[in-house]
DNA sequence: GCGACAG
DNA sequence: ATCTTGTCGC
């Protein structure tokens, strides 16, 4: 799989004005609705022989790193089975920078999907999509850029607020909570731009926090929250987004 | 100056 | 993200 808009591959070199203004472009290219080329209700692990073949295929993206260098996992999966994995280890030249993580680790994603063979009808990337200060996030970011239907899983909030009395802990498992734009973000203030998701909960301790799901293109926030939802098998995490840690980290013993 | 900040 | 042993619980 190879860029659709290769201008837009995140340049690591550029300055940080040059950076924000190319999110702003991407931005612009982004499409927060739905332009899928499957019923996303027929998203989900449970694994169909009769059918395999007419299942979306969903690719989970994750990262692991080792000094300077990032590697960078792709794993396909149809109706639960894994048809496909890549990965890739490239170096990095530029530390995280909250807001900018797409300039750090895009790169180095995209050419994992390059040695991917298939077409994925949906990708899982970890990070926030639409949750972003120019809503940009990473999953934004190469959603566009390979012109791919993604969304973005994050553990933690970047920005944006949520309405809810009492908080965000200790919720049980399913529920979820609106995520708006507020001040931070270069959307009218109120804007829905994610969902807080209780992917999994126990009885008691530890307590488990909510995963922040948005949609990165091509996916609307409703339909992004309730993809990852069938995705997610038991862990907190998304099924696809699991496989691909666990594989990164595989390549990772491997090549250091 | 203070606070906040995906991976 | 990464550095890390044991430990509590389903």
């Amino acid at each position: 799989m190879t860029p659709d808009r290769p201008e837009f591959v995140p340049d690591p070199d550029d300055s940080r004005a040059e950076m924000e203004r190319l999110q702003r472009q991407v931005a612009d290219l982004a499409r927060f609705a739905d332009d899928l080329a499957f019923d996303p209700a027929t998203v989900s692990l449970a694994a169909d022989a009769t059918s395999a073949s007419d299942r979306p295929v969903v690719a989970g993206v994750d990262q692991a790193f080792l000094d300077d260098r990032a590697v960078s996992a792709v794993v396909c999966l149809q109706g639960g089975t894994v048809i496909e994995r890549t990965y890739a280890v490239t170096d990095l030249s530029i530390p995280y920078i909250p807001g900018l993580l797409a300039m750090r680790e895009g790169g180095p994603i995209i050419a994992a999907f390059e040695r991917l063979t298939t077409d994925p009808d949906l990708v899982v990337f970890d990070g926030s999509g639409r949750i972003h200060y120019r809503q940009a996030g990473l999953a934004t970011h190469l959603g566009v850029v390979l012109d791919v239907p993604s969304v973005g899983v994050a553990k933690n909030l970047l920005c944006g607020r949520i309405d809810v009395d009492g908080g965000v802990g200790g919720r049980p498992a399913g529920w979820r909570a609106p995520v708006v734009a507020d001040d931070d973000i270069d959307a009218p203030d109120g804007t829905v731009v994610g969902y807080a998701y209780q992917s999994r909960q126990y009885d008691s301790n530890p307590v488990i926090n909510p995963l922040y799901v948005s949609p990165g293109h091509r996916v609307s926030v409703e339909t992004a929250v309730d993809v990852v939802a069938a995705l997610c098998g038991g862990y907190k995490l998304p099924e696809p987004t699991r496989l691909a840690d666990a594989y990164a980290e595989e390549c990772k013993a491997e090549v250091g």
